[in-house]
Order: C-alpha cells, then structure tokens, then sequence
DNA sequence: TACTTGTATGATAACGCTAACATATCTGAG
DNA sequence: CTCAGATATGTTAGCGTTATCATACAAGTA
C-alpha cells in the first residue's frame, strides 16, 4: 500500500499522504518488520560472522571494524562463535537457514584442530560446498584456507619482521638475535622468513646461537627462554627480533632479573602491537599489525561482493605499521661491527 | 505439509515417509527458512546484543559467554556496535525492526555521554519507551539506568576493594594507601567506598596522604601519579591498594623507576584481572571481576525472562575474585604497626 | 453395525511485507 | 477535444513457513 512507499520512499505519493503516514508511524511506535520485508525481497540486510574466541582482542578489533562499516551500509552482523569444528560447521548452517546476505570468516582456533587437521580439511571443505550450494559470497580474515575460491584478507607477517629488521638495523644494530615460536607453522614460518630475509638482504649472517625459541606463546615461557639464553651464549646480542610482543615482555623480565636495562644494555623489538607492548616500562617498540583495518578491508570486500562490482579474487595483504617504543636503542656501527 | 512435520518432530508421520523427506532434505542440502518460519512463528530465536567498545576485553567477553549460552539453547546474537547515542537508539530500532526476542544491553561508552548527561538520560528514556512498546524483554549488564524496571547484572565492585584491602591486612598490611580515579563517579566511586569500609572495619585509619588520584585510566598516567606521590610524603605505605590494574602496572613502574622492588619494597594489588595484571613481573596481585560469568547470568537470566520464567526482579551482583599474584609480601605485624 | 480413538496426510489461510499491475486524476500539447 | 505522460493510490499475488482444519483409514469398543 502506500504506507510501503512512503517509508521506502519509493514511487509517487503526495506530500499529504506521506505526512499523514508518517504521523501516524510515529504515533504507534512503528517498525517496519524485516522479517517479512525480508521474507519477499529475498535479502536479509544481514551478514554471518563465524569466528572461535571472541575473547582474542584481536578478533574483536575485526567485529568491531566490520560492525562498524556494515552498519554504515544498513546491514547488520550476526556473530556465531564456535569452540569445536562440529559447532563451526552448525554455525554456518544456522546463518545460512537465517539467510545471511554473506559471511565473514574470522580465524579460527579450535582445540580439535590441532589434533586432527584432516578433520579441518573436512570441514572446510563441507562449509565451502555449503556456502556454494546457497550462494552465498564470503571472506576469510586470516590465514585458513576454505577452499580455493576463498578471497583472503591477511596480515603481512612477513613484511612486519622484515620491519623490525630494517629497523633495528637503522638503529646501528649488526648483532641481531630472534626470538622465535618452536612450532614454526603459518604465521611464525612467516615472521621467521620474514626475519632471515631482511638480514640476508642487509648481508648480515644470522649466528645460530642467538636464534632461540619458546615452546607457548606465553610470556613465562619466554621469559625462561631467554634466562636459559642469556646464561648460554658466549657474546650477546645488542638486540632481539622477537616473534611476538608477549615474547618480547617475556624477553624483558628476563633480562631485567639478569639486572640488564632495556635499551641500554640491549634493546628490543615485538611483532603485533598487542596491548602487551603498553604494560611494560618503557613502551615496546614494535611492529603493529592492523586488525582494524583488516576488518575494515574484509567488510568492504564482502560489500563489493554483495553489489556484484569486480573484486580481486587474489589475497589482500593489510600492511603492518611501525609502532614507536621506547626498547630500542641506537648505536654506532663500532659497537655493532661484524659478526659470526 | 508432511516435510514440516518430519524437520520440527510434531505431529504424526509414518517412518517411510519421514525417511524420504530426510533423504532428499539431505540431497538438496535443504535448509529450512527460518525468515519464513520466524514470519509466522513472531519469534525469531536470535537475541540483540547492543554495545559501544567491543574492543574492550571486558565487553568482548560478556559476547563470547553469552554467545555461549544463547547458542546451547538454539539461539542468535545480533550485534549492534554504537558510538554515538544516536547510533545506540537507531541500533535498538534496528533490532525491533529484525524481531529479536530480546535484547542484552551492555555498558555504553560514549564520547557524546559525559559532555552530555542529560542527552542520555533522555536516549534512556526513548529506547526504554520503545522497548516497552515492543514488549521485547531485556537484561541490563553493568551499572547503566535504562528504566526502572530494567533487571541489572553487575560486578560487584564495592566487594572486589574491600577483598583487597582484606587480603593486605591478612598478610599484615596496616599502613596501606590507596590510588583512586580522580574523577569518582559509579564504579569508582563504589571501589573507593569498599576500600573505605575494609579499612574502617578493621580499625585502620586512612592517612590522607597517601591517598591520591589519578586523572585518567591510564598506565602513564598512573605512573606519574605515584612517582608525585613519592617525592611528596614523608612516610611510605607498605602497600598500595589501586583502583584497578592499570593504576597498579603505573605504580609498578614508578617505583621500579625510584629503585623500590614489589613486592620487597612495597606491595601493590590491583582491581580487575585484566591482561594488565599478566604483564608485569611478578605478575600482579589482584581482584579479579567475572566477566564471563556476568555474561552467562545475562543470558540466562533473559531466558528466563524470554520463557516466562519467575525472574527476581532485583540487580544481579556477580562476586569478585581473588587472583593470586607476587605482588603482595606478608610483612610482620611489628613491621606494620600503628599509624595515621 | 456404529461409534470412538489413534494414526497419517493434505488443503487452506495467515504471518507482514513488496512487486507488479490496474485504475484514476491531473496537466499540458497538439 | 483528445491523447500522452506524470502523478497518485488501490488491488492482487506471492515470498516459505506453520497452525488449523479437513479428510481418510485402521483398529478397538460397545
């Protein structure tokens, strides 16, 4: 009836009318029901957002970001948290029976995964037929592999430790050691590359013995590491790369115990700009990954893919920012010097 | 038809048949509408959650628990991040608009809020009217008045100071200071009044020097407040009982700085078991708010509300708790003695 | 036999909205 | 005057479900 065109402002309708209508909206308290606009328009205005732990501020600051630039496109986020693949693989199907326009893929980290990844491989691949079946566009934010057609937003692990590197070797730094995750997979193959890369393009040999590396990403952990570093090596370091900011502050307390001043006596570098690398005195300088921007981008995407306008199916790689700290200290090159 | 029969288990179906429909359901990779059904159902399983910051550690986890809860009992969240009053009541509207059941409402930040008291206040008022309206039933996380009748979960933040200062006195604390929020409205000012009523109880006079205020909740901020506080007494606490974590880690650093050891020198405690406290080494001594648990109260308690359950009317408080950390030595009591 | 009860299935309407079409009035051009 | 086009409003059908009623047959009971 009228009352569809006036509050879609759509079609003819005169001014009396559409006052009249208006009036009367707000006088009842009226809200249109999407539900059932939705039911005919075949659009929900929604989109699914499937992630594990919410609780990761990281994966936060990606709702946030998302929320933010759907909101401003009129669409709405339901969130769907998994802790198990079965759970995941339920998630999807329930944003797609509540008709998600599309869905984002946030990472997920479940603790049957690590246990038994030909049952992830399984699942990605149930969820990509699924989501192919409905056709239903979406993004992956982050590293995982849903199936080949998956656009990907991710972060520039490589190009962050090569950041750090470059950095510190502004600095005056030539003896550089790196503090890595045991477990080198995905992200920490990427830091770690990342890291070799940037000292062999600045022709500096790596010594093997300041290379080092925690079991957990946990700062206790880290902080042990580096005591049992610190009282192995021969010759230290002047400064370390460490794979992430916990590491880093775990790097720091060690050396602290040891009585050894950050930067004075060595300095530091973190990787992710987590709220870590705010705790410590001074401020770690580190290299920030953007989630917000990340989550910005994977919005944006998925809006384009929603529009039918042309998207890059390649991955889209967010950049890293230089977060300025207070652990890093120049030196002349005579205090660097050769090494190895 | 029969098909909606066999997919929600009502009614009378022969086995052949029921057999079929799952079969082809199965092949067709068939997903019930459940925009149709929530058409004629007037219910949509799907719960609105409005907030500003989910940024914040604490928010994202009153999500992850909810989520939780809600999705054990077949339902969905709708997340509806605002940033401005204005974005919080269009939020509400939006979610009338999608039909949720019910809604949670989280602690609102708003830049706009403290310069305007009263905008919000009357945004309080409309959304209470809408929601009323709507007959939609909701559930209230932390200490924001959206009505009178709203039902209200939160931290008991009154308890969480007055454990503190309890456990410093159990470890022989007697001359204790207190680094407060300047600015003591709500919470801070229920922190401040718990610490005043620990001490009062246990016959402890409060020495005015040695409380002081920091200006904004921020670490450096903290630490410049403390290191002032140094220079200017005459006499040391033997323990500092902070307002919240962050206070805690800037004290941490301020004395550090003047070369006092915690907790050799001088214990602290903080208020909150945020990341903050896992920062520091040794990790901080602190008052642990439940927010996971806030959440899950949330969320049950609006099911109850959604089931038409009884449901006490009255604020939930959700007891705090004790987080041990190495922040607090036990001193003995000649060590303490009398002051003020 | 006739009536009840349990089982099984189909037909119809309705949820609240919008697309599509139909109708009606008005304006100005030819 | 007539017709085209713009303006304004109403009518109808349909989105994919479920509630309700109607129908049908079987088995048991009086």
């Amino acid at each position: 009836m009228t009352v569809s065109r006036v509050l879609n402002n759509k079609g003819y309708v005169s001014d009396e009318k559409r006052k009249k209508v208006l009036e009367c909206a707000k006088r009842l308290n009226y809200q249109p029901n999407m539900i059932a606009r939705s039911l005919v328009l075949n659009r929900t205005s929604t989109v699914g957002v499937l992630l594990s732990h919410i609780e990761n501020p990281v994966y936060a600051q990606y709702v946030a970001s998302m929320s933010r630039v759907f909101r401003t496109h009129g669409m709405d986020i339901i969130l769907s948290c998994a802790s198990s693949v079965e759970d995941w693989i339920s998630g999807v199907k329930t944003l797609l029976g509540k008709q998600v326009d599309g869905l984002v893929i946030l990472p997920v980290e479940l603790d049957d995964i690590s246990d038994h990844p030909q049952a992830w491989a399984q699942a990605c691949e149930e969820v990509g037929k699924l989501l192919c079946a409905n056709a239903k566009p979406y993004v992956v934010v982050g590293d995982s592999y849903v199936s080949d057609k998956s656009i990907r937003v991710r972060h520039d692990y490589q190009a962050g430790a090569e950041m750090a590197v470059d950095y510190l070797i502004k600095m005056g730094h030539r003896k550089i050691g790196h503090l890595r995750f045991e477990n080198g997979d995905g992200v920490w193959a990427e830091r770690l590359e990342g890291f070799e890369r940037a000292m062999k393009r600045a022709g500096l040999h790596v010594r093997a013995e300041w290379i080092y590396s925690c079991g957990d990403d946990d700062v206790y952990r880290a902080m042990h590491a580096t005591l049992e570093m610190l009282d192995r090596v021969s010759e230290l370091p002047t400064a370390i790369c460490c794979a992430n900011d916990k590491f880093a502050v775990g790097a720091m307390q060690a050396l602290n115990m040891r009585g050894m001043r950050v930067p004075e006596d060595i300095s530091l570098i973190g990787h992710d700009g987590s709220l870590y690398s705010r705790c410590t005195s001074p401020f770690l300088t580190t290299i920030s990954i953007q989630p917000l921007t990340a989550g910005t981008r994977a919005a944006e995407v998925l809006l384009d893919l929603l529009h039918e306008r042309p998207v890059d199916r390649g991955d889209v790689f967010v950049p890293p920012n230089f977060q300025e700290g207070g652990t890093v200290r120049r030196i002349h090159t005579e205090d660097g010097g050769a090494n190895g």
